[in-house]
DNA sequence: GAAACGTGGTT
DNA sequence: TAACCAAGTTT
């Protein structure tokens, strides 16, 4: 045969991992049933972002949209602003979009076959073994980067888990060695190893249940697993930002446009600044009166701050202006007060813009 | 297949 | 501090 799980002891394997499992899980919220919209909802959630970080976004979007029906009604402002700080925005919107189509092409009924569920907007081979296994006991892999470390490790594999070929292979191996008695416990178990034991850094080898069965540890390379290649630098960027204010107290905002970086979230006006130095101001008028038909006297330079993304920085400038005239009114545009601003989402960048220009209001 | 896509904690 | 990391998916 030549595969990875040749000679090797399946059913005490799952034993050893499920026993430990059922024993030693943490008591998480979304793990109070197995409520197949619960389950969706925490899996998205869970995708890049640690479990303390996303519990009280969990409860807070669970109270918010108690049920399927309720998400795929809601306004997708108040989705956003329910996500605001979590990150990598284009999940829930996703998430709502797929909400929708569930409720309508499903009747309310999260699908319970790969192929269906798989062509739900956001679910990709993780979350959709993830949801067929944990609220449906259905036996599909779930491969994440725990069950690719742990997996390298008790299976010896040095394939690079960086590249996006390598998941096939180790959803080759959970096949294997998957519990078709408790295929929800089983994935589960694995994950909750790589969060709890086999850590990246320093893995607690000696208090691991499944040591006995791993290659890694027998010949004491655990630390050298899994192979990931290193990422390059971010990018960056330096950008120019203005806290706009009127005569009556209020502050322009601008919504991102529906693609790309930051999708739909609001923000302060800002553009690009080509050569650092003394043009920033001038570059802000330009747009400002260019783009919205906005003219500003820009006052002090009010701060620099940075804001680093997983694939790029902003360098920040942050000026302070009042605005001298305007024309119309646009969809992207408004004018509003901290207090009306606290309906809209911003991402972590703006917020800080926000604190800073509270902060000079009281001047 | 590589790059885009956020944020906060750890080392 | 900079790099790395965390229950990935889309383009």
């Amino acid at each position: 045969m030549n595969s990875y799980t040749d000679d090797f002891s399946i059913l005490n394997f799952q034993r050893d991992l499920v026993d430990w499992y059922k024993m030693n899980q943490r008591d998480l919220p979304w793990r109070a049933d197995q409520d197949p919209y619960k389950v969706w909802v925490s899996e998205i959630m869970l995708q890049q972002t640690r479990v303390d970080t996303v519990i009280p976004y969990f409860n807070r979007f669970l109270s918010l949209f108690p049920t399927l029906e309720a998400l795929a009604e809601a306004d997708e402002e108040k989705v956003l602003k329910a996500w605001e700080g979590l990150g990598y925005y284009s999940r829930v919107r996703n998430l709502q979009t797929a909400v929708k189509e569930v409720a309508e092409q499903y009747g309310g009924r999260v699908p319970d076959t790969p192929e269906e569920i798989s062509k739900l907007k956001g679910v990709g081979p993780y979350t959709a073994g993830a949801i067929l296994s944990i609220a449906y006991g259905v036996p599909e892999p779930a491969v994440d980067g725990n069950v690719m470390r742990v997996l390298s490790r008790i299976l010896l594999i040095e394939e690079d888990i960086g590249k996006a070929k390598s998941r096939t292979l180790f959803e080759k191996a959970v096949r294997e060695l998957i519990s078709k008695e408790d295929p929800s416990s089983f994935n589960q178990a694995l994950m909750e190893l790589g969060a709890l034991i086999c850590t990246p850094k320093s893995p607690a080898c000696l208090t691991c249940p499944v040591h006995e069965h791993c290659r890694a540890f027998e010949q004491g390379r655990q630390r050298e697993l899994p192979v990931k290649e290193k990422k390059t630098k971010v990018r960056h960027v330096d950008i120019a930002a203005l806290i706009l204010w009127r005569e009556d107290g209020k502050y322009l905002i601008h919504k991102r446009p529906k693609e790309g970086l930051l999708a739909n979230l609001w923000e302060f006006p800002n553009v690009p600044v080509k050569k650092r130095g003394q043009s920033e101001i001038e570059d802000l008028k330009v747009f400002l009166e260019a783009e919205w038909g906005i003219s500003a006297e820009i006052g002090d330079h009010i701060s620099n701050l940075d804001h680093v993304f997983s694939h790029l920085k902003w360098d920040i400038q942050l000026f302070e202006g009042r605005c001298i005239y305007e024309i119309g009114d646009k969809d992207d545009l408004k004018w509003v007060t901290f207090e009306e601003m606290e309906a809209y989402p911003f991402p972590v960048s703006h917020q800080k813009i926000i604190k800073l220009a509270k902060e000079v209001a009281v001047l």
